[in-house]
DNA sequence: ATGGATATTGAATCCGCAG
DNA sequence: CCTGCGGATTCAATATCCA
């Protein structure tokens, strides 16, 4: 029982000195883990390749080219390729976490199902996932699915009986006093954060927002922890790790890459919590489309719209559409149209009848509006 | 060539007869499946079992099990089951489908993943993953994680080549104009709307919100579709189908959900034809040639085209291909010629002149549908 | 300087029919 | 199967330009 005798900040102090804290590794991720002490780490996030399959080009609808991410590193043969590559690095990364060590993955539909499945069969401990919704996501610029507006991360302990680190109350405290929710709301990272080269050009096709790795660290770590990044790229996770007071090991195989995060990160004073303010959710109104009267039942299909001098009528389509005469389209749209004007606020414009009472369909939607509030309140 | 000979109105109600339309069998989805005709279904949606121990009846998951069983060989072993048999409805699903057809499934982060993986596996090709956020979800008792605040929905084709229906325009429409996006909100099933027994207990613990399905039948079929729910519960799947005039094969193995359902759709009236109809998508408009434009004197043989900023200049010619330098072709090759573009829409690019106003040709091609629509109508 | 208009851009499995 | 081609398709946040 000597090895309990010692003390933590002694064991803390000797851990420390053995592995490479605050740097980056330069080389291949799996070769590096394998070559650290096992169980040494408290947090791992990676951002690994999406394998995404893009087989052709694509163009805005003012002709522009998208600048896909068709980078060498994101490139696999198969889904067993893929999954081969996915095991060996979750293999290593369970082996360097401690016993209570926890990790984070992000990935988008291309990936993601089957990280969580090797996750799974590697004995990893499922605690959330978490949806990033993106403010801000790039449209389907050729309408053909819903906009991609989100990526999925997991949060898994080493194991089942990992007692994780989880902040709960700096998390709910950050939310307004009520709890975290497994939904979270930010801008993609662009402007002044996004890293450029000469160009101007993007130093990294995906680099990811500060805010998200702040409240990931702020969730899931304590000040003084270890956090190590596999798939490094410009250094998102060292620059808020050192924001926030915890260690990094970064590991990265691209020079470019490796570079800028250097530079990125000898700029930032550790511990300084600037960014924590930037971090804090805006509260935002409920957006409540029309459609969603319908979908929810407050509006049945084939039912009658009119103005309140009940010139002009309309009849709901179960799709969400208004049709009057000739005119289709949104409750805009239809409103302006019979009115021959160019624009028409739908919500105040159209009534509808109900208990024998006229109203404007605005009336439905704060009604909507404050159950929502009230319930996620 | 006889089969070409029949009329598709045809052989669509001989589909239907030989299928158990808006009925619901009883018994396990697996053998059912099987035993219906190839190809015959247009949109499965599923919401199968969460729970990993198959062996105790593919109950849902029990969260009061803390003290598991510690072995590593009883865990891969539930798993394995759990992917057996995953694999085994998706890919009876999977020969149901139309060769453009498509499937949802439903699942948390316990089985989605699973699903996930088996889906790709079995050459389903995904289109998007969708987030349900819970406007009202279950908190986080204990404090331990984040409030599991959604579930995730997998809408994939049948096979990358699958064309499957979505109507663009309904859901940009429903969403106040702007696209939709993969992160939906609603509120989770409760009030009148959940099924309840003579004890005021749940019928099924885990009913889906119509809204939910609302959304997706809206989105991803059409009136007169036919709908299959391997795993149809309580019977949302079946009561939204009704609603929206498509057609639903409902799968269920409990007696007790069963009776609830029959009696919830039996009380549904179907869907209004007049409603039902959605937005015309343009890509679906009747097709006019630039050609039957000077065959119809709205343009003439020699007329001068121009871009709106009058930077590019083009000649019609009498067979209706333009002039533009040294280019010549269609109004679509021309305007992508002149511009250097891979490709243009030649009808919202050019202009023209016509009693000293500058209009699009767009406008043209407009009055002859419309006049062809009242025609036909 | 300031405000308004215009241009750029982001992890994307992004068309469909006729011949 | 293939090729060819008509023609339909974008939201929010920055960055730049111009009056």
């Amino acid at each position: 029982m000597l090895r309990t005798a010692r003390t933590a900040p002694v064991a803390a102090a000797e851990e420390a000195q053995r592995l490479p804290i605050d740097t980056i590794l330069v080389g291949d991720c799996i070769d590096h883990m394998n070559s650290l002490p096992a169980g040494s780490v408290d947090l791992i996030f990676a951002d690994p390749p999406y394998n995404l399959q893009l087989d052709q080009g694509l163009t805005r609808p003012d002709q522009s080219k998208v600048d896909a991410v068709d980078d060498d590193w994101d490139k696999f043969d198969s889904f067993a390729h893929y999954d081969q590559f996915t095991r060996a690095w979750l293999k290593a990364a369970r082996r360097l976490l401690k016993p209570d060590g926890a990790l984070w993955v992000i990935g988008s539909y291309h990936n993601i199902f089957r990280v969580g499945t090797a996750l799974q069969d590697l004995d990893f401990w499922m605690l959330n996932d978490v949806i990033w919704r993106k403010a801000n996501p790039m449209p389907n610029f050729r309408g053909t699915r819903f906009t991609n507006a989100h990526e999925t991360l997991i949060w898994a302990a080493k194991s089942q009986k990992s007692r994780v680190t989880f902040n709960y109350e700096a998390m709910k405290l950050a939310n307004d006093d009520t709890q975290m929710r497994s939904d979270w709301l930010f801008p993609i990272c662009t402007g002044a954060e996004r890293l450029k080269d000469e160009d101007d050009g993007k130093v990294h096709p995906t680099q990811k927002p500060e805010a998200l790795l702040f409240r990931i660290l702020n969730a899931t770590t304590k000040p003084g922890d270890i956090v190590l990044d596999p798939f490094f790229g410009t250094g998102t996770t060292g620059a808020v790790a050192r924001k926030l007071g915890r260690h990094f090991i970064g590991i990265e195989r691209e020079q470019s890459y490796i570079d800028a995060a250097r530079q990125r990160i000898a700029t930032i004073r550790p511990g300084v919590f600037e960014a924590l303010q930037s971090v804090k959710p805006k509260r935002q109104e409920t957006r409540i489309p029309f459609g969603s009267l319908i979908e929810q039942g407050l509006i049945e299909p084939g039912a009658q719209l009119f103005d309140l001098t009940k010139r002009y009528f309309a009849m709901v389509r179960a799709d969400g559409s208004l049709v009057s005469g000739n005119h289709q389209g949104s409750i805009h749209k239809v409103g302006a149209l019979v009115q021959g004007f160019e624009s028409c606020n739908g919500w105040t414009f159209w009534h509808h009848e109900q208990a024998g009472k006229v109203a404007p369909i605005d009336d439905l939607r704060a009604g909507i509006r404050q159950k929502l509030d009230l319930l996620s309140a």
